[in-house]
DNA sequence: ATACGTGCAAAGTATTTGCAAACGG
DNA sequence: CCGTTTGCAAATACTTTGCACGTAT
């Protein structure tokens, strides 16, 4: 379960290998994502590194996230409220999507193997050349049915 | 395939039940929505009741499918561009998900029997009662691939 | 007649960009 | 050193809201 950290040096050497430098508020991005597990907007990273006492401004951040996703190193989220959602890139089996819950806001993570066969089998149907892929539920959870 | 004269009608149908009047704009916006087959944004929708000569404001656009999102007869589909997006909600067989091509910048509808029973079967697990869904594969498509 | 719907313009929020100073290699 | 990165503030883009007027029922 610690490859937080694993993701944290994959991110760092593939900003390197990509030719970006290690500025002080990439590299606080890059952490603050590594130690999360699920999705987080830019208004939350910026708020966690300023609470770890890092002094960055939201422009970087916003900068940082952009060119991670372009690097495919972290995967945006749409949860449907407008606000854009980041979180790391896990090439391994921690990839999971998403579920909603529209009453009470909560947002709970799931994998299912039959799902990913299914798209993977979509994406080559068609002929793309799957990069990411996003699935959103969205519904009434358990604690909010009546 | 011509339900989207269906669709149009129960989309009137559902606001006229939930107590909302026939005003101009709503009417011009269920009619454009009804034409289509895939996502418009409000942009587009507004400029495309104007290009059929209709006035409308795109303040009641965005009201117009706000309310019919609530009433879940439109879809809201977020493609990762930051433009929020809506579409019929297709009770029926017509339901499809969306493939993007993040060179192009093509927008594809596919539809899968599968992904949808691995869906339903990821929300049944989780004690979901699933009100609606979305999926949006990225990648590159067959014509931009080199 | 009266509450609801609409259009416009102003406000609000999330995100991007210009730029001079700080910094990494 | 020199080009990249950063923080700030201003700008932009999408969406929402306030309000006076129009309209459906």
């Amino acid at each position: 379960m610690a490859n937080h950290t694993a993701w944290t040096e994959q991110a760092l050497d593939g900003l390197r290998e990509a030719g970006l430098r290690k500025g002080g508020a990439r590299a606080a991005v890059v952490e603050h994502l590594g130690k999360q597990s699920c999705c987080l907007s830019a208004q939350e990273i910026f708020d966690g590194i300023r609470a770890d006492g890092g002094a960055v401004g939201i422009a970087s951040v916003y900068r940082a996230v952009d060119q991670l996703a372009d690097l495919r190193l972290v995967q945006r989220v749409d949860i449907g409220d407008g606000i854009a959602r980041y979180e790391p890139a896990h090439s391994g089996g921690d990839h999971h999507h998403h579920l909603v819950c529209d009453d009470c806001g909560k947002v709970e993570a799931f994998s299912d193997p039959a799902l990913e066969r299914a798209l993977q089998r979509v994406a080559g149907r068609r002929g793309y050349d799957m990069a990411a892929h996003e699935v959103v539920l969205h519904g009434a959870c358990r604690s909010c049915q009546r």
